[in-house]
DNA sequence: GGCAGTCTGGTAAGCGCTTACCCTGTTCGT
DNA sequence: ACGAACAGGGTAAGCGCTTACCAGACTGCC
């Protein structure tokens, strides 16, 4: 059972020192052309293959970014995730995906085991649960990274701390055009459907939402504002709850993220509501569900890819100026977003015809 | 700036050797409670984060697992990954996930990659292009890859040797089914959409197909089958050109993969086609945009997410029984297909009634 | 009381690579 | 013609961890 090659077989093979061979595979070292010619012959008759962990070891970076995201399988996540991905593979890099399933101590976890493997950077994608103690521990995490030469990047997320860089996104804003496009449109009564407590995302997209009604000094009712979930399930359950209730008391439909715009599609066909003739619906993320869904759904764009990517190169950027990592003052990043109109949304009906 | 702390500094703050710190922290040698303790008070007093490079180094396997796939935001590969990384997750490993973006090129280069990192196992997913030059560039990285103690296993792909493991699943065996559930509904004429050329996945689906159609006696019309992509774009644009040629000739479509249906569907609603009215689809992959379709598509699932969990599985297992790992016969895994009926297939239309 | 066996813990040899430092020839500039 | 600068290459000291091997201190048993 043949024993891995290590640079010194080929060092032998070659008849140079290790170093020479080592010298030779990074290229940062005048290596004359027949010795390379050498070498690169003994490097395929052995199948050499470096090994990643002794260069690490020996105090080369690890060529490896980290990303914490909630579940790949979720657009959103994924968009993100594929923006990474793309620009650490541009510098040749690896990604380690890590999922929580949502779970905040998942995410510690994971950022410890991140750090383990000594990751370029870490990405932490997602809102971030209200919490302390958590946000606490996040900070001392990303310090504790920070000394090892590597970053913590928050996006999609506010950074708790001057200390860790962020990507963010217009998140209230966004919603703020929703809802006002649904003002525009004659709606007075918007339940706003969906969105997890105490996570920031649900949050910054509620503000946005209250932000427009009182701009036109719509008064926001209570009944009208149903938190608690971010998937599909929750937008139908909750929705078919609400609309079991009686006959309903809006005409619009402003739903977290487009998952619940979902369910809430499948609420409305049960309830045989049209849209948009009966109740209009728009959503918030624009997956490529969104434009699948019949009638397409109105809802905001957020560069997520494009997030990922920022992500990346803030970390690395740092990464660069060694020297910098410590003084250089976070460049947060902050995106735009926009309402991509469909066909989801109408004028609002009339007052029971 | 703190430097990290290293096992030696944890040591020496606890008063003990770092064999002895090693020992605590890994568990696997028995320690006094006095010392455990004096080590945990050191080892969280100085932020101690152990080195996995320097572990790997030590001959510990990386703990981590490679996947190789096409494209992070299509959710077929997306649940694959899911099942890799759940699986691994569940064992302590972290995943390295890598996009080829369809590049077999770059499927080569990741596996080295991959190699240099070490991983415990690499997965390879989704079809392979049928070349004998690209096959065999792939088994030696696998036979290179067994000699450093790791696995490659195929998922979703036919192993190209005896030596690389598979998790597949029946796909030709989900063509005949949807085929056959088709010609049941009286189709006879039945438009084959989509999927590369030479490319494994599509051709066993054709074969399927085919099968079904030659055991009910139906011949096939080269006419009908209209390969080349395996994207909504792709199919979209063929039907519409297929359409453009004048009143369809056949009554069903038999999308490759259920992003070539939602293609398809674009393409029939712009024709002023009903579904399944005028014309009757099927998909492939069962993706959740399936579901969402409307009609919803009548499709094809593949336990996707179990094949990823079923490949981590397989090469974890050998992992375990390290001498074993070549002498065992790799032991494949097939993992079955069914249709899912949904509400995109209706009886045959009457021929131009 | 002597000795095998069990607990604990230290010593030190690597794991495979990079690179600071050193050395030998060449090649130039002046 | 001579020192400087550079190309090319070797030596060996780590990087931070694990673990084989060894040793002292008890324990209990005959």
């Amino acid at each position: 059972m043949p024993r891995r090659a290590t640079i010194a077989d080929v060092a032998a093979l070659a008849n140079v020192s290790s170093a020479t061979v080592s010298r030779a595979l990074s290229g940062n070292y005048p290596v004359a052309q027949a010795t390379r010619a050498r070498i690169e012959a003994a490097v395929s008759e052995l199948g050499y293959v470096v090994n990643a962990q002794a260069r690490a070891l020996a105090g080369l970076p690890t060529r490896t970014v980290g990303i914490i995201i909630n579940e790949i399988v979720d657009s959103f996540y994924a968009y993100v995730a594929r923006g990474v991905e793309q620009e650490a593979a541009a510098s040749g890099r690896l990604c380690l995906v890590c999922c929580t399933h949502g779970d905040p101590r998942q995410e510690l976890a994971f950022l410890d085991l991140l750090h383990e493997q000594r990751a370029d950077a870490v990405i932490l994608v997602g809102g971030s649960i209200s919490d302390k103690r958590h946000a606490g521990e996040i900070i001392a995490r990303g310090k504790s990274l920070r000394d090892t030469g590597s970053l913590l990047i928050h996006c999609g997320r506010a950074t708790p701390s001057e200390d860790i860089a962020a990507v963010e996104y217009d998140n209230g804003g966004g919603a703020f055009a929703a809802t006002d496009h649904l003002l525009t449109n004659g709606h007075r009564r918007i339940l706003y459907l969906g969105g997890p407590k105490r996570l920031s995302t649900s949050e910054d997209r509620l503000e946005g939402h209250k932000r427009a009604l009182a701009s036109r000094g719509v008064e926001v009712d209570p009944d009208l504002i149903q938190l608690g979930g971010f998937g599909q399930r929750f937008g139908y359950e909750r929705l078919k709850t609400v609309l079991a209730q009686g006959a309903p008391s809006f005409t619009a439909v402003f739903a977290a993220n487009d998952n619940t715009a979902i369910g809430a599609y499948q609420a409305l066909e049960e309830a045989g509501l049209r849209i948009p003739e009966d109740i209009s619906v728009v959503g918030y993320d624009d997956l490529p569900a969104a434009s699948l869904l019949r009638p397409a759904l109105t809802t905001v764009n957020i560069p997520l890819e494009e997030m990922g990517r920022r992500a990346v190169r803030l970390a690395v950027a740092h990464g660069n100026e060694y020297a910098d990592a410590y003084s250089v003052a976070s460049h947060n990043v902050r995106l735009g977003t926009h309402l991509v109109l469909r066909d989801s949304v109408g004028p609002a009906r009339r007052k029971r015809r």
